[in-house]
DNA sequence: CTGTATCCTATGAGATACTG
DNA sequence: CAGTATCTCATAGGATACAG
């Protein structure tokens, strides 16, 4: 439902807030980071994703498919099973997400996760975040 | 005055929401991003940053300062001069916010800023944004 | 020039309960 | 399992005016 572009004036628009737009908000960064690994289900989502509500994580993915940065995929059975995954563009978001996540750990005091190993996608990684 | 970490229960910090925390917002990114370049002014970030108020302006600007990612420099002038830089924290951000920048013009259609010139932080580029 | 001080409102986001 | 439906609240952020 929100507006990509709801600059008021003539104001010009900048590639930056255009982003951060996109991205931004408490939980899309994070939506983003756990679909970095492929696939991933509701449920799944809502389990790595401490603390988030289902009305938020709802929300949060049906913006991200809105914006094609996710693709949903609803299996017709009993019981019902729903998968995300990134899209291209989505995924053209990975190495800065990565990056912000890597500065983040820095920051914290915590060890680095992809230091020695250039190969991302195909790793799973528990740390719960 | 924001608290890096709120997170009110025994929740595990996420590096990525970290690190959101200490970029996100409306205006932070940018304030960033208009900082690549080297030391800037109050006045011209003001002027950079096409809507923003001054009050939003020096609330971001003091929160950044909180964080260790600028530096604000005020020479005891008539009249005043204040300066803003990047600290070097916040200069490794630099790298992340221009890949943001990237895909966001990309996305919106925009010519690529940096795809031939490796060097980033010499070059002087008066896109007003 | 570089900010403060007020006032105000839209909305992001949590809690809780319920459903096909 | 994968969501909706309400209700509620805090606060991020805007408008405007003023100040050292």
């Amino acid at each position: 439902m929100k507006k990509v572009q709801k600059n008021n004036e003539a104001d010009t628009v900048c590639a930056v807030d255009y982003a951060f737009q996109r991205i931004g908000g408490k939980h899309k960064g994070r939506v983003i980071y756990h679909l970095r690994g492929g696939v991933k289900r509701y449920g799944e989502l809502r389990r790595s994703l401490t603390g988030i509500t289902p009305k938020m994580l709802t929300q949060v993915l049906r913006e991200l498919e809105q914006d094609e940065l996710i693709t949903r995929h609803v299996y017709l059975e009993v019981p019902p099973r729903v998968e995300y995954q990134l899209t291209d563009t989505g995924r053209e978001l990975l190495p800065f997400i990565i990056l912000l996540s890597e500065w983040g750990r820095k920051q914290m005091g915590m060890p680095s996760l992809y230091a020695c190993q250039p190969e991302l996608s195909s790793l799973v990684i528990e740390t719960r975040e």
